[in-house]
DNA sequence: GTGAAAGCGCTAACAA
DNA sequence: TTGTTAGCGCTTTCAC
């Protein structure tokens, strides 16, 4: 089944191919009427051109490629969303790449991003070590990071993680708490280095340590992990005063678990999350959490793609104040404690 | 930056370009020897092989097209997933995309697809009107809908709404519930007036007859309507029974309201949602729902495309019997009632 | 087993 | 204002 091609249109037409290509592109050169007979023939041959052919032949795709862990997370969710919404305003598609949290996978996706010649791409590097093995490939393509600064001399945008953690630890302790966890986050993620330093800080400003449960190696269940380390604590006694989770996933395990072993939150136990998906703020959940402004956070990289690709090819680095997202998951400690 | 190509490659490794082409694709008249020599070549020069050329020059782009409504709804975000890994499975990459809704969009996702000559597609259409605008476009290419069967002749896959809604509303009135409400979904959308049947159906057997609330015509704000139509419906006493929601995030919405209004679920009302999406297993939500087994459904609608892309032309149906899910917003009716 | 040449559908430089 | 020509990078006959 031939599919119509710009020849068939010009055939249609009673002009050349070229003009044809030109009416389509609506250069001011053209004159109406034969724009017009153009559009007609296209329109009746159900013309629609071949985007591979003028990727050859044409210089820019405008195609934008985003490589994140998991789009089914609703944080990358809405940060693809952002991404894709900014692109579009800017007549740019974009191309979606799940890594799974596996190397393989981000560099096949890479791969395939510049074997596609698309113009520029976001990546939410899964670690310093991928992203050195892919920067290679990258070469001379526009690209911004997301999320965590892997490297140097390149542009990224990111949410400053430290500083987050450090409100969500603070929060809890001028609720009164003093006994407070830090749970969950993968071992060999800059991500929870970054949190888990701002969570102690907070801490030892006011002379306490407080506990940084260690966390997994082996990324494969994360959050099973999670709710495991979650029980665990909640059968101990006393019960640590609140809980300062890795991430709002996280933060659902330990939830979970807190049912499963009987323990109030924020009764007995007070939480917080950290990155405000969409899943904090559903009913009955109510999460006190940490923004991250993931819809800024995408757009900003979409911008500074762009202006690479105009040429702009300054590496920047922009960092995003997160925001203390208060719901119902944290209360003041009252001095008796409770009957558990 | 010129990117290097095939002639790079071949002419570094001493050979001509179609001898690269074939060492590329593990041909077996190539030696050996020759291979090892252009496998080298590639790495040194860091080859990567244009798609885009590829598409032009070749046949099949081994990319699939995906249209969804939304996959920032978790119930798309799943269907995708299981499409995707699918996909993969197979050899396949998928471009997805979102309709976001819109008619423009979806036809011009579709149109996108068709210049990308991509090998086959796999759509979540909006609604009869659309299928319809868009089926000459897809002349030709292997296609098969999801969710709804909006037009004759087509491939598709689906769950059973009617039965589904059946099974949901027949749960609610085992356990006593005599007074109905189903609430939610677009006016416009087949989907809704199948479960609506289903939900009416089962009434209809224990000779009652239950309130179908109007659906909004506008889908502009569909979840704030949804809310809406709870609040005021309890804010009114006497309470109904039981709600049959036509979706998870519909009853999430309903949950919402109730929380606003005071009235707990399920002690003072009880609550059935549909879809199953990853909200309703959340700690604290709990929700009875219906599964449309979305993983089966991706999974089968891939496996339908690739055989229509290996040459079976053959138009095929596909009902997947739902399930109903049962967990803790739906319990037995207590004639004494409530104190409401 | 490998090379030469043609062509996929389009755009761009240059002519007319 | 429009047509002609020459590729873009690859695959694929058809020779050798």
């Amino acid at each position: 089944m031939r599919r119509t091609t710009i020849r068939d249109v010009a055939a249609l037409a009673g002009v050349s191919p070229a003009t044809v290509s030109r009416a389509l592109d609506d250069r001011p050169e053209i004159r109406p009427e034969t724009r017009e007979r153009v559009r007609e023939a296209c329109r009746q041959l159900g013309y629609v051109p071949n985007a591979a052919a003028k990727g050859l032949a044409g210089q820019a795709t405008h195609v934008l490629g985003v490589v994140v862990p998991d789009v089914s997370n609703p944080y990358f969710a809405g940060i693809a969303n952002a991404i894709e919404e900014t692109a579009a305003e800017n007549g740019y598609r974009v191309l979606l790449s799940n890594s799974l949290q596996e190397e393989e996978r981000e560099l096949q996706a890479i791969e395939n991003f510049v074997a596609r010649r698309i113009d520029g791409v976001v990546i939410s590097a899964l670690s310093r070590e991928t992203q050195a093995r892919h920067a290679p490939l990258l070469e001379g393509m526009p690209c911004v990071y997301l999320g965590v600064n892997h490297g140097e001399g390149c542009s990224y945008v990111a949410a400053d993680n430290e500083r987050g953690a450090w409100l969500a630890a603070r929060h809890l302790l001028d609720l009164g708490h003093r006994d407070l966890v830090f749970l969950g986050g993968h071992a060999d993620s800059l991500t929870r280095v970054q949190r888990a330093a701002g969570f102690r800080r907070a801490l030892e400003e006011q002379g306490l340590t407080g506990r940084v449960l260690p966390a997994p190696t082996d990324a494969r269940d994360m959050r099973q992990w999670a709710y495991d380390q979650a029980l665990e604590l909640f059968r101990r006694r006393p019960l640590p005063h609140a809980i300062a989770a890795f991430s709002d996933m996280t933060a659902l395990k330990i939830l979970e678990a807190a049912e499963e072993a009987g323990v109030r939150v924020p009764e007995d136990v007070s939480l917080v999350g950290y990155d405000n998906i969409e899943y904090a703020a559903l009913p009955r959940i109510h999460l006190t959490t940490v923004s991250q402004h993931k819809l800024r956070q995408g757009r900003l990289a979409v911008e500074r793609v762009l202006r690479q690709i105009r040429g702009d090819r300054e590496a920047a680095a922009e960092l995003i104040e997160p925001e203390l997202i208060v719901r119902s998951t944290c209360i003041p400690r009252t001095e008796g404690g409770t009957s558990l």
